[in-house]
DNA sequence: GCTTGACCTCAAGTCGACTTGAATTCGTAG
DNA sequence: CTACGAATTCAAGTCGACTTGAGGTCAAGC
């Protein structure tokens, strides 16, 4: 009998167990059974919470990584959705690089103020316009009137 | 008299009012004067604001970005701190590279599910020992006892 | 004089991903 | 049987950077 006690879980993933009771909470993962109260975790859960964990790494939010798992449980990424996520670190990736060496510029300027480097300045206006953070995901902020929690049979 | 209303600040900078009131209250900035009850801000303040827009682009937290102005209103910023920054872009951007290689390898991947994909499961160890977000400046999270609102003119 | 509308203050709400705390309930070891 | 510790539930708190809303003020135009 393989099951796991959230103790177990919570060791050998690295998810503290209120994170794990979180993540139930939103259904982004399930215990198996109880055993009195306690949670029992299949194995599989470990799998599941690296993919969490590479899914959050990645940028995307906890909704969104609960979309990619299929009815049935198995991961369901779409190719397409991936290419995406990598082209949108790709942007990101320039905007950063970009910030960088304007941040080196800056750094190793001889202008006895930075407002005087012409760099710099070149730089507040690059930065006014563009947002350039660090936006994983959120194209759109439309409202939601859904309440918070969500059941986890849903 | 060159002094300028709150909304006209907004609409140049495109901050929100509401922001500038904000930043006005943790003395990110400060209005010069009252007309009535009315802002008036130092057109001194544009430039300002740029300042924190970049800033946060390059994801210093307000506090931080405070910290960067001197007591006489000019911008201080240490050399130092922006080479450490430009490293830190530098280390996440090859966070984000390996993590888009992956991600198009993956993406490209013959594999019937991505869990079959050798360079997916890979990614799952790697991705689980790394952190890799986005933290920009948040080493030691130790606790703060201090009052959340500070006072203009501390 | 009255209306308009831009501005004001202050408190509370928002968002995401959890954490923390209090009060309670088990399973197991002694 | 009792104690212990690990787990439970539920509500509330945290963090940063603001936004939103209610209710009030003020200057200018008609």
């Amino acid at each position: 009998m393989p099951l796991l006690d959230i103790g177990e879980v919570s060791e050998r993933s690295g998810v503290p167990a209120s994170a794990l009771r979180y993540y139930e909470e939103i259904g982004l993962i399930r215990s198996e059974a109880r055993r009195g109260l306690r949670r029992q975790y299949d194995p599989d859960v470990l799998l599941r919470l690296s993919l969490i964990g590479l899914g959050k790494t990645a940028g995307f939010s906890l909704d969104e990584i609960a979309a990619m798992f299929g009815a049935d449980g198995q991961p369901n990424i779409p190719r397409e959705q991936l290419r995406a996520r990598a082209d949108a670190l790709q942007r990101q990736m320039i905007g950063l690089r970009t910030l960088r060496d304007a941040l080196r510029h800056v750094a190793d300027c001889r202008a006895p103020t930075h407002l005087e480097c012409p760099a710099f300045r070149a730089l507040l206006k690059t930065a006014s316009r563009r947002p350039l953070a660090y936006t994983p995901s959120r194209p759109e902020p439309e409202k939601k009137l859904l309440p918070k929690r969500r059941k986890p049979g849903g």
